[in-house]
DNA sequence: TCTGGGGTCCTAGGACCC
DNA sequence: TCTGGGGTCCTAGGACCC
């Protein structure tokens, strides 16, 4: 039995957790540079206001109807899920955490401990309320794909009140009935849209092709899908861990920057994002994209891209850095007002099977970097910087309506007046 | 006044080679 | 009667997810 427990509008949630203030109000997240929308929690959602959809084209709809707005608080978001995930961690030996605010659990060898999967979510609900005071839904199903069907049920289907169990072909059949094609994991838009015209419209309809044809007029995924929707697990735990193929880290500006220096130490800082998250994969690069691009919505479009391949695969920050500045000149060019650029590992080697070069004698600084690592992780990211990367300057992100750091700023930790 | 997220994987199509 | 390959690498863009 697989189970996925995830937290209702997550971002919003989190931010009614400090603030009690503003849980029975409509509250909305905002992403970085308080572009979109990214979190309408269930009150905002009753007035209809959609996700990913540009803040500034539904400005004076949220004033109107006095919605709560937030920039995203990423540092109060992963506080709260290290400890969401914590309470969770107790009720399942085999933990995977899929994203911040999911995790699915695996639970072999459980039929004799638990009788009832209902009262077993229920219990876990309890438990993460009342220790984080953050609502989560807990689905379980047969394979990974089902357990996401039944979260799903369990926070949008009337009836389930927060938790669903899919384990016999009548529950499976009552939610797949139920759920319209694009809620089922796996299907987006397009491929909705692609199966509608064959008159496929439910994930019960989907259930029921046959998982070949399916393959051949789609792919392999909506194979992998059809079969994982009749108890066939095809995403096994080992290949939901496998590592990242590709590491990207890219930004948005809060403003416009046009000047050669800023637009170096804002590349140079997500190339050191990069090289933490490789390190922390234990895998190398052997080959960087690194880019930059003015706004597609600009008149005059520029964006270029350019790839670097270091002879010998490396994880250390300096040397990534130091191929940054190698190829920045043929990026950067004047008179653009850049509105993002990043970073990204695109081929990647395992750090166990690393191909060595003969004549490579340069030292690969192993110890610092994991002394970097160390300070990093204990005073917080970015405390220690390449000096390339430059301090935050005025490119930082655009953050209007940041709630306080409750849980990681000691001046903003929050007050009890008696 | 201006404003439009971020991450990962996959695939189709082109270029090039023998 | 008519017909002309196949592999690899690269890239841009598509698709999906949260």
């Amino acid at each position: 039995m697989y189970a996925l427990v995830d937290a209702v509008s997550y971002y919003a949630s989190a931010e009614k957790v400090f603030d009690p203030s503003i849980r029975n109000k409509p509250v909305v997240v905002l992403t970085n540079n308080d572009g979109c929308i990214c979190a309408v929690d269930p009150i905002a959602r009753k007035l209809g206001i959609p996700k990913f959809i540009p803040y500034f084209q539904i400005k004076h709809f949220l004033a109107k109807h006095n919605v709560v707005i937030r920039s995203s608080n990423y540092e109060l978001y992963a506080d709260l899920s290290e400890r969401m995930m914590n309470v969770i961690s107790r009720f399942c030996d085999n933990q995977y955490v899929y994203s911040i605010d999911e995790s699915f659990l695996h639970f072999k060898n459980y039929d004799s401990l638990i009788k009832d999967w209902h009262q077993y979510g229920h219990e876990i609900r309890r438990a993460v309320w009342k220790e984080t005071r953050l609502p989560v839904g807990v689905g379980f199903g047969t394979t990974p794909t089902l357990a996401k069907a039944a979260n799903h049920a369990a926070k949008k289907l009337n009836g389930y009140n927060g938790v669903a169990v899919i384990n016999d072909d009548h529950s499976r059949k009552e939610i797949l009935e139920k759920m319209s094609l694009t809620d089922v994991w796996g299907i987006g838009s397009k491929l909705g849209k692609r199966l509608n015209i064959l008159g496929i419209k439910t994930g019960w309809e989907l259930a029921n092709q046959s998982p070949k044809a399916m393959r051949s007029q789609f792919s392999v995924l909506v194979e992998r899908t059809v079969n994982e929707l009749n108890g066939i697990a095809c995403l096994n735990w080992d290949e939901v861990r496998q590592d990242k193929k590709e590491i990207f880290s890219t930004r948005s500006f809060g403003q416009r920057v046009t000047e050669y220096n800023s637009l170096k130490a804002a590349i140079t800082s997500h190339g050191c994002i990069v090289a933490r998250k490789i390190r922390k994969q234990r895998s190398l690069i052997k080959r960087l994209l690194v880019f930059a691009s003015s706004s597609p919505h600009d008149d005059n479009y520029y964006k270029k891209s350019l790839i670097y391949e270091f002879p010998v695969a490396t994880d250390n920050t300096l040397k990534i850095a130091a191929a940054i500045s190698f190829v920045f000149d043929e990026i950067f060019l004047n008179g653009v007002n850049f509105y993002r650029c990043g970073v990204g590992a695109i081929e990647l080697e395992n750090c166990q099977f690393q191909q060595q070069d003969f004549f490579n004698t340069s030292v690969n600084n192993q110890e610092l970097m994991q002394c970097y690592d160390h300070i990093n992780k204990r005073y917080g990211n970015g405390i220690i910087e390449v000096a390339a990367a430059g301090q935050r300057e005025k490119w930082e992100m655009r953050r209007n309506f940041l709630s306080p750091g409750y849980t990681s700023k000691w001046h903003e930790i929050p007050k009890i007046i008696c």
